[in-house]
DNA sequence: CATGAATGAGCCTTCATTCAT
DNA sequence: AATGAATGAAGGCTCATTCAT
């Protein structure tokens, strides 16, 4: 009879309705989450997410198949979660001209760290299993959802939103923050490949956006 | 673009001198290559790698420290040979507009498909080591070395350059070969999805160089 | 002297409580001390001993950290044995004279052998690790708690105490019933070298123990 | 055609005759006892000894069939030294009294760490192999030449000889100077495990040699 | 639904020894 | 005699996943 005690939230020791079980599956991609950050994917342990959940190992699996779904669903979180964001911003300011939309752009993806780490794992990683393509297909409905929003045709929109997805991970790779990137500020010769990601980010989508412009008149 | 001949051909058994020693780490480098077309790094063995090369597994440690380290290598050389090729293109065309340079780069990148493969992995597996941080050297001495051959000045160049790292990441993520993305061609509804890297790579590079262009006058 | 006959009797396929878990972690130490006592420790893969408890190799690392963790508590468990032992009897015997004691000491030896063997493992192999810190610990609170049983002052007792750990460990290494060691009693020109390990621990113990008399008078 | 200027003295590229072969013996000898003195057996390659004689890993297969052959030459080396330093001792001195032999055993093993260290090998590691055979006749021997120096008839003299080899393993086992051991020193608590070599071992001496006298009056 | 003990394929790496030169 | 490249068995250990309870 182990107490359940031990977490932030007091929890039913069982999962039983849907709707509890939706919840459950939301503990474990929060602790995956958390955990995420700070460890890579290869280094993270099933058996570390169930500790940070306090759940036991097998678990996991009555929620997620494998590891590999577990970080997918993850990342299809994110994905939603930046979309959203990203819909509200739009709604909101009505962005015109192409460097306002740039720079909404690039404010949207600022907090979105971890969303742009999980999207490098998709190649690497994540892109091998079946499960990709039902995540495609959701990552497909969202862009749909945002492109109308954006100051552009249809067409031209969703060009713009892949074209974000591409320079998000470019820049993203070149920027994240692991201890060997780290190293690189204490060796001044290298400064060179230091780059900050929103700057960068942000002159690669108004360079883009600015192109378009040109291209369509 | 290497030929993929290199099968059974007769070898030393052993190999003595500098030269003879130089070429057998190549094939190990060879065959390593061949294996990372077909398989992710982390699924792909010392083991198999040895096979692949008609070597002792031990034999491979005689010439590389680490699995990174060859894995590092390989990235290294193909950096080297593309950045000679590039500077090749560049010195023979002496492109002027951003429109010329954007072509070149983007013609410069065809068949170089491993080194953008090999690229993506950086950040998820050899980043962490401390050769990463000679590889990084080298990168930027490569980079020093083809920036004055841009119609840019220096800084601006060597900007350009970091760009275009960032791009070829960032399209090579969304259009790498896994078997996942070649499924995409089977399912229409995902089409916008479907992009090709050269045309959008093509596109990124003339919106950042027209974009300087602006800019600067 | 541990029964031997731990064989193929059924068993829970899984170490529910931690009452069954203790019992599979002696298994599988049994498992370990059935191989000792034909093969070196060097020469003992966890493999082998996974094979000879019936168990996964990965089972083995959920009761032992790591094999030298392993060999550890066996030896710990027999010095504990050992000391038990030895203080029954002199509970028993309540030895007066030097011979008495030196002659139950002797006894007590009798039918140890195996942790006479796994003592030579300590300074070789064993002693490197931090492991061997809580070991020594162990071993000195069993040292204390035999010390008042012996008609010694405390001091002197432990002092006899760790002569009989040298003297075994001393005689026990001329004693090993090597492959290489049976074979002297073939060569009858060897003869000399050849010693009962019993008789002499005797004859040392007995002179450790009239000179400390004398000593002390 | 490699410079051989590196070592301390210069040496022939080739041993051709006997006596220079006996020489590089030596040289490879002595170059594995530098290395035994810091590192343990297991530890010590066969790599690192040659790097150290300046040798090819081979060119030791010449001189040695085995690693095990090497150190037990090693051993068999320091044995001789010893029991050549204790005749000239006892031909010096001519002890009479128990406590003169006593002491001047001790002091002969002044100095000869490397040899108690070498010693606890055989057990573990070098007693397997068939060479032990021949070790072992050459060590009876080393004792039947210095027997009669001791002032006791032979057979009780081959005794003490054979006494006082146990003794000294099984201190130098409790004395070794181990990482693990060192820590010993900062836990105070652990203090009456700390034993000195040359003071427990001269004591284990007297009580033997005193013990003998009683006996045989 | 939950548990966590058990699994076992598989990984990278080491190193004594061999053998072509 | 000397070299040192090549070998390959073996080792300890990890961890996603399964399954008995």
């Amino acid at each position: 009879m182990p107490s359940q005690m031990s977490g932030q939230v007091t929890r039913p020791a069982r999962a039983r309705s849907p709707e509890e079980k939706l919840v459950r599956r939301g503990d474990i991609l929060r602790a995956a989450e958390r955990l995420w950050t700070t460890t890579p994917y290869a280094d993270l342990s099933m058996n570390q997410v169930a500790r940070e959940v306090q759940l036991a190992k097998g678990t996991l699996y009555l929620y997620f198949e494998t590891k590999e779904e577990l970080f997918l669903a993850l990342l299809s979180e994110h994905y939603q979660a930046w979309f959203t964001h990203l819909n509200t911003l739009l709604d909101e300011r009505q962005p015109k001209t192409p460097d306002e939309v740039a720079d909404l752009i690039t404010e949207s993806l600022r907090g979105y760290e971890a969303m742009r780490r999980l999207q490098l794992l998709l190649g690497g990683v994540l892109e091998r299993s079946e499960l990709a393509l039902n995540f495609r297909r959701q990552v497909l409905s969202l862009m749909q959802a945002t492109a109308p929003r954006l100051p552009y045709p249809y067409d031209t929109a969703m060009r713009v939103l892949v074209h974000t997805d591409a320079l998000c991970v470019g820049w993203q790779h070149l920027t994240e923050e692991t201890p060997a990137h780290r190293t690189l500020l204490f060796h001044p010769e290298l400064r060179p490949l230091v780059v900050d990601f929103e700057q960068e980010m942000n002159m690669s989508l108004r360079a883009l956006l600015n192109y378009l412009q040109t291209q369509t008149s």
